[in-house]
DNA sequence: CGTTCGGTTGATTAGAATCAACTAATGTGG
DNA sequence: CCACATTAGTTGATTCTAATCAACCGAACG
């Protein structure tokens, strides 16, 4: 297999780009769309595992996670990140890496901010994004702090399979999800076993598989029951529209 | 003790408010503070343990705190509100109630709105809050997943003296912190006496004691080493400025 | 002056980490 | 294309951390 077989190109135009629907960009209406050129500082594409150093970017196609070590040197992932999503890497402790070979469109944090500075529109999908975030990581930190292993990996399933849902990725029935058992099991604060446990127990019920890169729900009422889901829309207090979560 | 003893009244006027340095609206000079008045949209003084149903605020005297409950019964506290604060209760499942007698100043969602389209730097301090929560339920998240007990303690009692610091309370060597050891405890995912156990220890080891009302940090060092502190500063991608955290 | 709430302590149990193999894929170079 | 190496996933045994259960104490309060 070629070196360079997943990697998935950004088109040249913002025009024609599939993700903007979800990304922050999509307040901007195609007529105007010409005006954001100026933000794209440029496009990478990296292969799974790369570290991302990039500034501020847009994902395009794969998947990245954040990460931060623990003193001891264990790893604890913060958030995953999926096409469409707005990433920052700030310069704190926290990482970010490529969980897939993935490709993300640059931007200029300066020229984003000069432009969020005219256009309020924008300004608010940023802020929308912000708000998501926080009440993800709510959320999880609910899945950590009073969840059993079995919740928390349901819950997480949930919320992945929701979120890909809403960007048009899968179907009710399942969806894509390159996870490795450790990626979970860093996000959910359980070990690799312990998650790997978690797993063959949703599996041996008929709940839900996750396997090779492919995310199965066998039984939706079941997984949710698992994960305590409050089903929750989580809408953003500046946030009237209702798009990708 | 009448009934009134610590409800603090909010000042009439934005100018003379002594939060706002670190709050909001610190970007406003003060000479265009007039301006915000109709942002305003009153004032509240609430007890201990009442919930609050007002939708956005800025916490002008006391703490308060946000909630979930899990489908078991239990409760996750998901963030303590302080003095400066902007705090938004949103309809989905998650609660705020008062933890001390408290007072704030509710604002109009819709006018902050508008106010913030034709004033980016307000926008930008809206969003610097934002990402500060963020950074905020990262850390924490981290504490819930990788480390035990006592380093969850120790990492949440130095986020807390950190923030008042930088708020002007408290000293280096110990400050104001009303929280009841149930509040810690659901905080961080532990059951009240394990969160006691903690304490405890750290109180035997004399690295620190939270006793009515006030915490003591009587050995700085062993209580980051507890805590695995990274000591970062937690500045958003956005935010030039380094005012309250 | 009894009640309640917050805090403390001990005994027991349960859930998850750790340690230790081992198997199944995936991938690589010869 | 195969042999070997590496990574990902699986399983069992053991240890440990924290939850649960059960009292009990002390201070504040009404």
């Amino acid at each position: 297999m070629s070196r360079n077989a997943n990697l998935t190109p950004l088109p040249g135009s913002c025009a024609a780009c599939t993700v903007r629907p979800f990304a922050l960009f999509r307040v901007i209406p195609q007529a105007r769309v010409g005006e954001i050129a100026r933000i794209r500082s440029g496009v990478r594409l990296v292969r799974a595992g790369d570290a991302i150093m990039d500034g501020v970017f847009t994902m395009y196609a794969g998947w990245a996670f954040t990460w931060t070590a623990t003193n001891d040197g264990r790893r604890q992932v913060l958030d995953f990140h999926l096409p469409g999503d707005l990433v920052e890497r700030t310069e704190d402790a926290a990482e970010v890496e490529a969980l897939t070979d993935a490709s993300f469109c640059i931007l200029s944090k300066e020229r984003l901010c000069a432009f969020m500075g005219h256009d309020p529109g924008l300004a608010l999908s940023y802020v929308e994004g912000l708000t998501r975030d926080r009440a993800r990581m709510r959320e999880r930190l609910t899945s950590l702090g009073r969840r059993d292993a079995a919740g928390r990996v349901a819950h997480l399933l949930l919320e992945l399979h929701g979120r890909l849902l809403r960007r048009g990725g899968g179907d009710p029935r399942g969806a894509a999800v390159p996870l490795k058992q450790a990626h979970l099991a860093d996000a959910l604060g359980l070990s690799v076993e312990h998650a790997n446990r978690a797993l063959a127990a949703l599996r041996k019920d008929g709940v839900a598989t996750l396997h090779k890169g492919r995310l199965e729900i066998l039984n939706r009422k079941a997984l949710e029951e698992l994960a305590g889901w409050g089903g929750g829309t989580q809408g953003g207090m500046l946030a009237p529209t209702t798009l990708a979560g």
